[in-house]
DNA sequence: TCAAAAGTCTACTAGTTCCATAGACTTTAT
DNA sequence: ATAAAGTCTATGGAACTAGTAGACTTTTGA
């Protein structure tokens, strides 16, 4: 149940963006070079997923001097479940569970198949959670921790 | 997040074992090339998983002539969680959230990455399933759901 | 106007994993 | 003794992963 390299650094990649966002400022826009760097990611490899995203939509771009990335939607409308799927594919742990990318698993008889029930399971609760969650509120939660782990450590 | 053919397979042949126990009889011994006929697996690929599983001491076998293999252990003693990190490994979708298999996953701070923060939830969601379903409730459900089936066609 | 700074695009590659297949071997029942 | 079953190890092709390389385009501003 492996989330890839690159799913992950995408990931982290648009966290960062949006959590570089201020109030009442226009969107930052970052190089690559700095996310990377920032990151700890290998800026070509990062580059490639950057593009992609790019051209999914969910990143807009300025070429040449002072240009770099930044989110196309604000962050409370892109959620971990869009950004997930342009990079790792459906959700669903197997194919006859998908909702995005639906096949056959070729079990005798798939209506009464107990693994395809429970994975149907297992796939309803990762949605939940990747859906639910916006860019917005994975800023949100990394403050509130923040603060705490400041209070605590007083 | 894909469960593997090989993890697809070992569980599918679990729960056959465990759906043809009958009450009040002694477990089915049940042969390799019966369970790759009756789920449609290359018998030679299900050969290495059963042993895999077998040696994980999940199964028991029989050599020789009337042998086969059968559940080591009462079916509600077995979860889908055992069966999916003897073939598949971890379920943690990213190792820094990983209770069996911990491994830094090179962000710059963990205790505050959003990244880690989301996918523990949804490990613990994965967890909360895979471990709490025992192969007995997976061919209670199953039944259930053929009797629904059956009422509803007549 | 030209050079530097940035993103764009395509190709390549070493390594790994996946899904098998093959075949020789061991154990057991009759 | 033989046939039926599991055991074990090796091999192979295809796909995928994570990354590297380099030539190209666009934009800014000196």
């Amino acid at each position: 149940m492996r989330l890839s390299k690159r799913g992950e650094y995408g990931l982290r990649a648009m966290i960062m963006l949006a959590g570089s966002a201020r109030e009442n400022e226009p969107l930052p826009v970052v190089q690559i070079k700095e996310i990377s760097q920032r990151e700890q990611i290998s800026s070509k490899f990062l580059e490639q997923i950057l593009l992609t995203l790019k051209n999914a939509g969910m990143l807009h771009s300025k070429m040449g001097v002072g240009g770099g990335y930044y989110l196309a939607r604000p962050a409370s409308e892109i959620t971990l479940g869009q950004i997930f799927r342009v990079l790792d594919g459906p959700v669903a742990p197997i194919k006859c569970v998908s909702q995005m990318a639906y096949e056959p698993c070729g079990c005798p008889d798939e209506q009464t198949c107990g693994l395809r029930l429970v994975m149907g399971d297992v796939r309803n609760a990762i949605v939940d959670i990747l859906d639910h969650t916006s860019l917005e509120d994975v800023a949100k939660r990394r403050e509130a921790v923040q603060q705490s782990l400041g209070l605590t450590s007083q």
